[in-house]
DNA sequence: GAAGTATTTAACAAAATAGTTATATAGTTA
DNA sequence: TAACTATATAACTATTTTGTTAAATACTTC
C-alpha cells in the first residue's frame, strides 16, 4: 500500500487522529498515551503501530519504555499534497511551509 | 458524527480520493464518474452519497441525471485545520490560502 | 537470575465497510 | 401513459477494522 494510502487510513479513526494532537506538545511514552484514552493498553499499542506503518510516528526505546514522537513531516507533505491534487492553486504554498519548518 | 469524523473516514477510501480527483476538472455525472472505476454503479453511487455526506462534494439535478461538484473549501478547511491542531506553526498560512480562494 | 514494569503480539468476537445483484425512483421521450 | 435512461436504495455477503483478554518480549532492579 502506498503511503498515501496508509496515512489516510490512519487519519480514518479517531483515536489515532487525537494520539497525533496529544503528541503535539512533545513525545510521550504509550503507557502516557494511554492512560489519555478508555481503551486498553493493547489497543492503543495497535493505533500506535498503524500510526507508525504510515510514518506518521516515530518511536524510540528509553529503558523500560518506548516512546512516541509524532511526524509532522509526513502529516503536513501528505495532506497538502492531497488538497493541491484536487484544488490545484493552493499546493505550492502548503509544499513550501512544509519544507522550511522540516529542514534540518 | 462531526464533520471532520466523516471527511477523514471518506477520505480514507481511494476510489473516493481518486472521485475528488478526478472531480478537480469540473463536474461530472454520477454515470460518466461510473465509467472511470472497474465497479458497480451502486457501489458509484454509494461512494459518492458518502462524499456528500461529509460535504465533500455537492450534487444538482440536470433532467435525466445527477451532477457533481467538489467543495474544494471543506477539503482545504478540514485538512488544513487538522495540520494545524497537530503542526502549530502552520495553520495560519493554510486558513488564509482556503479563505482567499473561497470569498465570495 | 527472579521478580517487576512497560509494551507488543496473538487469538478471537463484534461492528463497520465495500462490493454484488435486484428493485425502486425520477426524469425524458415517443 | 408506456417505454427508456440515469441514478439511488435495499438486501445480502465477504472482508476489514477495532476492541477484548491472555501470553510473549524486553528492559530494570533486587
Amino acid at each position: 500500500m502506498a503511503t498515501t494510502a496508509r496515512v489516510f487510513k490512519a487519519l480514518a479513526d479517531p483515536t489515532r487522529r487525537q494520539i497525533l494532537q496529544e503528541l503535539k506538545t512533545g513525545e510521550m511514552a504509550a503507557g502516557e498515551i494511554v492512560e489519555l484514552f478508555d481503551i486498553s493498553g493493547p489497543a492503543v499499542s495497535r493505533h500506535l503501530a498503524i500510526l507508525k506503518a504510515a510514518d506518521l510516528v516515530t518511536e524510540r526505546r528509553d529503558g523500560n519504555r518506548i516512546v512516541y514522537k509524532v511526524e509532522t513531516e509526513t502529516l503536513a507533505n501528505c495532506l497538502s499534497e492531497f488538497i493541491g491534487s484536487v484544488c490545484p492553486a493552493q499546493i505550492s504554498v502548503r509544499k513550501n511551509v512544509a519544507k522550511r519548518k522540516g529542514k534540518k
